[in-house]
RNA sequence: CGGGGUGUAGCGCAGUUGGCUAGCGCGCUUGCUUUGGGAGCAAGAGGCCGUGAGUUCGAGUCUCACCACCCCGACCA
């Protein structure tokens, strides 16, 4: 991709209100850009960088399940068979905006803040038979949540991205063998963002469901929303909500000899049991044919959020710093005053298959340097006068340069 | 929802005890110079001062209401 392909501007400056890192440097870099508070338009780097991170947790969620798109729009009449309608205060509904036409369609829609009202009676239309199960779908789609306080840029949105897998089991002993599959396959997508050796599995309060406990996701971030008691020896945290003495009792825990700190959470995991299977009348016919209920669990990640707590844990005092995976690209080539040298070089990168941003501006040296800088990107490539027909090389978190030919900028790359 | 703050040019901001033609920086346009860490000079374009009611001879400035956004808390992925 070209810089000037793209109509949205890094800026010099952002407003001084921007307090949270991830909304200052993604909206200064042109990665996002706010449309309310706690909703964003994803921008071509920011949507690149959301891209990846989604494909990444795909990658993993395909080893365990098979993906869906499902509606955002869903009909009140769900909400209310699962008694969530009057009781889930974050819930949004639609509201025709006019009423100027007799024959306009008035019905009201809920915005799905999660989907296990409106998957539960789809899967349990043709999966009756104890041979049907168990069964694991998961989407990953926009959610809205109708928040009290948006806030923190990408951490607390109204309207946010998020994959939930949904899983279907004939008895509790099953969903749990599926539950305890789920912490690997979280631990490999964490790792594979980068975040792997600062996010500690959690546990949390059970809710409103029937587990006592439920399990968390939370990476270790000064900005996070969440206290957790972290043993780090042990890489597992206790949401302070169950830190209470009779948890300490029932987990057998010393709290006061765990360290105290803030984190975001970036994923969890649910046991539902029967909650939703039996407000939906989801049974099954097991080997006598007698009827049994479904017990269910669901999986979350927040995506968007996802995005947020990366920049915020690795950005410095010239922008952000993107862990290669998920960068939007793998290496950005400036050129100063030598635009055919840097459109050869362009071309020959992408001819490669290498992903490549190419500040084809004009614009001066510093200009490019500092938002090089503040983009982010891993590897920022310079052709110059200087550098005849070798190549500059300098890594986004080095002071370091290096003259290569371009062989060996390739062979670097492949890598 | 409680508390605190902010709405003035595309963006970031200033605007005195109410005063006449509303400024500055960035960005934008044109020209010349410059060219490896956000260039310089010159000339331009660009405003319903968040919205609505008041007070006043006169309101960006004072009053009230509303709306939006940011921060702390409560709540939540």
């Amino acid at each position: 991709m070209r810089v000037t392909q793209i109509p949205f501007k890094t800026s010099k400056m952002v407003a001084s209100e921007l307090v949270s890192i991830n909304a200052k440097l993604l909206t200064q870099a042109g990665f996002i850009h706010q449309e309310l508070a706690g909703a964003y338009t994803m921008l071509p780097l920011g949507l690149r960088v959301l891209t990846k991170i989604e494909n990444i947790i795909r990658a993993q969620m395909d080893k365990v399940g098979v993906e869906i798109n499902m509606t955002s729009l869903a009909p009140i009449a769900n909400w209310q068979q699962s008694g969530r309608f009057e009781t889930v205060d974050v819930l949004m509904k639609t509201t025709p905006a006019n009423k100027v036409s007799a024959q306009k369609n008035t019905t009201e829609y809920v915005l799905s803040p999660t989907h296990e009202d409106m998957i539960t009676p789809m899967i349990a239309e043709g999966n009756r038979s104890y041979k049907d199960l168990p069964i694991s779908v998961y989407q990953i789609q926009t959610k809205f949540r109708n928040e009290p306080r948006a806030k923190s840029g990408l951490l607390r949105g109204r309207e946010f991205r998020m994959k939930d897998l949904y899983s279907f089991h004939v008895s509790e002993a099953d969903l749990m063998r599926f539950y305890e599959a789920m912490k690997p396959r979280y631990s490999a997508i964490y790792e594979k963002l980068g975040i792997g050796n600062d996010t500690y599995i959690t546990l949390a309060s059970g809710g409103d469901f029937t587990t006592e406990y439920s399990h968390e996701f939370q990476t270790v971030l000064d900005s996070g929303e969440d206290t957790i008691y972290l043993d780090r020896e042990n890489r597992i945290a206790y949401n302070k909500e169950v830190t209470s003495p009779e948890d300490a009792k029932k987990l057998g825990v010393d709290f006061s000899k765990l360290e105290i700190v803030r984190a975001s959470e970036v994923g969890n995991i649910f046991p539902l049991m029967t909650k939703f299977s039996k407000a939906f009348n989801y049974t099954y016919a097991d080997e006598n044919g007698t009827q049994n209920p479904v017990f269910m669990g669901c999986y979350g990640i927040g995506s968007t959020r996802l995005m947020g707590v990366i920049v915020e844990k690795f950005a410095d005092g010239k922008g952000m710093v993107w862990p290669k995976a998920i960068a939007p690209f793998a290496v950005e080539l400036i050129d100063i005053n030598a635009h055919e040298r840097g459109e050869e070089i362009y071309t020959k990168l992408q001819d490669t298959g290498i992903e490549v941003l190419w500040d084809d501006r004009d614009e001066r040296a510093g200009a490019k340097f500092a938002d090089a800088d503040l983009i982010g990107i891993p590897v920022r490539l310079v052709v110059s006068a200087k550098t005849g027909d070798q190549i500059e090389w300098k890594d986004r978190t080095s002071d370091q340069t290096q003259l290569l030919e371009l062989n060996t900028v390739l062979e670097r790359l492949k890598i």
